[in-house]
DNA sequence: AATTAGCACTGAGGACCACGGAGTGCCAGG
DNA sequence: CCTGGCACTCCGTGGTCCTCAGTGCTAATT
């Protein structure tokens, strides 16, 4: 039904749409292509690949556009991953190398993406959901309150001020620090709450109180709350691009951040390049957006997505090349810290 | 030379500019304003305001607009700053009581402020050059690496790896913690590079190379990079303006941090709020901009500064108004952490 | 049976033009 | 000093025409 030089053709449409954003035609195709038939036989695959759905008019004697099943098809079957140059990949290394904390490899990975792609780049912290815990501190602060810091094995850093507690000793902190360290680093934040259990019961009866606020601070901050952060950058390549939903809509959607992180969690399959096209995206005004996405992680253990939005108009191979290198170097940085 | 009625005609022009986004002819002014002079009269007026650069025309035979200088003297000296709605001051505590650290203090604050100015809102992180040490943590993580957490008086956490020591015991850890936090907590941030100066001599030569590598972290990640972080929001609400520098050089511009802070920086008088207008910005792409900002801090010493960012066709009685009083919220909710 | 050349048809978009309307500047009279 | 009146200017709108890229169909060719 759809024979080889169908494809060709639909991959060709593809190819010429995205260079030129106008629709192709059946004569300019034969020009810029060596598909060795002429523009009248390409005019009847035309036809046939309009009534499968894969690309349509804008209206009648106009050139074809591809529709998202047909991208659908291209990023599938007739478009391979297109590796990074050699510059791209050394601008990567060095653009990345002189980070120095968390914040600042994400701060500049996000950056790089949107300047590979330029599209907009996002970049998702490193989960708290799948690190385990390296060490806990307690800080006693002047008066009644005692600051709690939580350290990941990911470099992740989550602090929480405890209040109301009325004046606590400093050996209290101090025991309770040990203790709590003693029960829960190491461990896998899913089994925190199990671990921390029987804590109250070990500790003397007048400093219950603050080991319970501590806890439930501490349970609240890692388990309830896995809210995750995630950083845009390149909102401005928008500007350049005409959706056919109204820019304002793009925007409004990239600044809901639970959007951006459930679209980004819909990954098919973890480990893998995952790109969804238009309406697959079930939020409004990204209808007329891609997501190209990928998990970046430490081995072989994902640990969060980066991202790329764009047009479905967009150039598939190397924006699928580009978030591929950036999340496999992200993941080689990370492990290094 | 600009006597009573001309500047009741330019608050006039102003005023009805921001709202309809259209040049204002005399006789339509007449109508909206009790002037209580006829549109022949008006446009007298007009013509000298013109001469003296308050207003342009866009064309012959169009209405008036006002310039950057008309904008200036209306917010000079027409125009009082507009104070919140008691609903809308309720919106702001309520909005801002739920958060539980700094960032999400501030994150809070940002889409606020994007939200009641419709616009888009930026915030500083309250700076680290003017605060003072709280207390330094060494957490020895397992292997040779320690990682070292600052945490300001403000709230704001500073975290650091260390690596590259070869072993090292835990007990001088201890010793260096204590050390440190004994020279420096409570000590104002550009006081910790003379404070620690001696530190190293007072440690067993053989730690020494330990001590000053984490000292020389320490500085680093204090005084020489105070580099200062902000977060924007609201950049969906340029898509509906349409501005005379394209959008996207709008875009560029909020997107380079550095330029921001700059901006921001420039404020004439601590603890007042601030209006660049169009032209007074330096920066090309928000010449068609206009800033409000403003400084929040603790008490009176001022910590780092909020502003929103429109077009210089803008609501400044609301804007002003608005910045004013969520400036002054967060002061109130930082001094109550 | 598949491909191609030829041809009539279609619709978008640009150039051109006429016109209505909002606004101005100026002048003469209150 | 203010105001009504008036001639003038220019923008924006809507209509018409024309071009042009591209289509679908049919008949001829391989």
């Amino acid at each position: 039904m759809l024979d080889e030089r169908k494809l060709a053709v639909l991959r060709a449409v593809v190819e010429d749409f995205v260079n030129t954003n106008e629709p192709v035609g059946s004569r300019s195709l034969a020009d810029r292509h060596p598909l060795g038939v002429s523009p009248a036989t390409i005019r009847n695959d035309m036809v046939a690949l309009e009534e499968d759905g894969y690309i349509a008019q804008p209206h009648t004697s106009a050139g074809r556009v591809p529709t998202d099943k047909g991208y659908r098809l291209f990023v599938d079957r007739l478009s391979s991953v297109k590796p990074l140059s050699a510059a791209e990949r050394r601008a990567i290394e060095s653009f990345l190398g002189g980070a120095v904390d968390l914040d600042e490899i994400v701060a500049r990975t996000v950056r790089l993406l949107a300047q590979l792609t330029r599209q907009v780049a996002i970049v998702q912290y490193p989960s708290l959901t799948r690190s385990s815990v390296q060490h806990v501190e307690l800080v006693p602060l002047g008066g009644q309150r005692i600051m709690m810091v939580v350290i990941t094995n990911t470099g992740r850093v989550e602090q929480r001020v405890i209040d109301g507690l009325g004046v606590v000793d400093e050996k209290v902190v101090d025991d309770l620090r040990n203790m709590l360290n003693r029960a829960i680093s190491g461990k896998h934040l899913g089994d925190v709450p199990d671990a921390v259990d029987d804590l109250p019961a070990q500790v003397a009866p007048e400093d219950r109180p603050v080991a319970v606020a501590v806890l439930s601070v501490l349970l609240e901050s890692l388990v309830e709350r896995h809210e995750e952060k995630i950083v845009l950058a390149g909102t401005a390549n928008l500007a350049a691009v005409d959706f056919a939903a109204s820019l304002r809509d793009v925007l409004e959607a990239l600044e809901e951040n639970m959007v951006l992180i459930r679209l980004l969690g819909e990954a098919k399959d973890p480990s893998m390049l995952t790109v969804r096209i238009g309406a697959e995206n079930f939020h409004e005004g990204l209808r007329s957006t891609s997501i190209v996405s990928a998990d970046y992680g430490v081995g072989n253990q994902s640990l969060a997505k980066i991202g790329v939005v764009g047009p479905t108009r967009m150039d598939y191979p190397g924006t699928m090349g580009a978030v591929r290198a950036v999340a496999r170097y992200v993941g080689q940085i990370l492990a290094g810290q």
